[in-house]
DNA sequence: CTAATGGTAGAACGATCGTTGTACATGTGA
DNA sequence: TCACATGTACAACGATCGTTCTACCATTAG
């Protein structure tokens, strides 16, 4: 399961988040792979298919790290963003890496559509625990709005410190489900 | 008022804007600049200088395009989420420039000094709009969630649109600020 | 007339960039 | 034992990078 294709995505996702995508040159992600430059050529033919590859892996690798939770109530939906908080906390707090990816490289539709993907997979998951937890509400506002906290708690999170974000994020969102009536 | 200086840190912000942080190099900068390269240089003497004008530039234009605006009731407070939404749909849809440029260089001191500053301004506008229509209320939590929320709608635009993130922010905004009993 | 100011054009520098090449080591299945 | 897949180390390529240089032009105040 750990091939080296995942272990190698593994490590530019980490490179990508702790330096930004200006910054590091295919020598130092090289470096923070832990393989031969050959290697990584092999299996990320440029550093353009690096910086996809980092993006593929942090789309599985955050999906299944808001996994999970309560599976009753409220609490169903907020844990998603328990979970960001955390992962702002303990992993890595230097924004959303597909934000980040697209603003480096605005006019690179590969990058674009990567992140369109992944962002609507987690509106999906919104969508999914409203759903869950209250079928006759609008689910599609709901999702969408519960969505645009979350961007916002991650660029909080930059700013004004993971925890501070995550308060925030928790108050408006419980705000925004009470409001329809859902508790 | 307009002097060379000024006209450069525009127009570099502009560029950095739509190019983003990573791919214009010096020349193509001063191309978007229309100076010569010396003189880029005489007022911008290495390209982080430059990167940090664009975002001075853009503190204060940014602050000056949410200015103004209905002066009284809850329209006060959400002109910054309409304003937000006319930049994003007219001027320019990459994120914030300043999230983008913590993202290109996180460990770049200046670069975060600038930024932490030019949230807390627009964080301080939202509390003094939130004053002025309802001085008994919790200022400070209210900026933060009104600040939190402009943060989502810079993001979700790139992703899902301007005018989408725009009604998505003002409904929240809304919910927000009626569950203070403010209207 | 002169000197200073503020600008332009464009060549050139060393360093670093992304990428490809050659040569060699290791383990594994036939 | 042999072929082969998969890995490493590292030199080298041309291109581009940020930066500095020399040389020249236009305006204006003394």
């Amino acid at each position: 399961m750990d091939d080296t294709k995942t272990r190698i995505a593994r490590n530019l996702d980490t490179q990508f988040a702790s330096m930004g995508f200006a910054a590091p040159g295919v020598d130092s992600l090289r470096d923070g792979a832990d393989v031969s430059l050959r290697t990584l050529y092999k299996y990320y033919p440029s550093r353009d298919a690096m910086v996809v590859g980092a993006l593929e892996h942090r789309n599985t690798a955050y999906l299944d790290w808001i996994s999970g939770g309560p599976e009753t109530g409220i609490e169903h939906v907020l844990h998603i963003f328990n979970q960001l908080g955390a992962w702002l906390e303990n992993v890595a707090n230097t924004g959303c890496l597909f934000i980040n990816a697209l603003a480096a490289y605005p006019n690179d539709p590969e990058i674009r559509a990567v992140a369109e993907r992944h962002k609507d997979a987690v509106r999906q998951v919104f969508a999914d625990r409203v759903e869950k937890i209250s079928p006759a509400s609008d689910i599609t506002m709901l999702a969408e709005a519960l969505l645009s906290i979350h961007e916002g708690q991650t660029n909080m999170a930059m700013i004004r410190g993971a925890e501070a974000a995550q308060i925030t994020a928790l108050h408006l969102a419980q705000t925004l489900l009470q409001n329809e009536g859902i508790q």
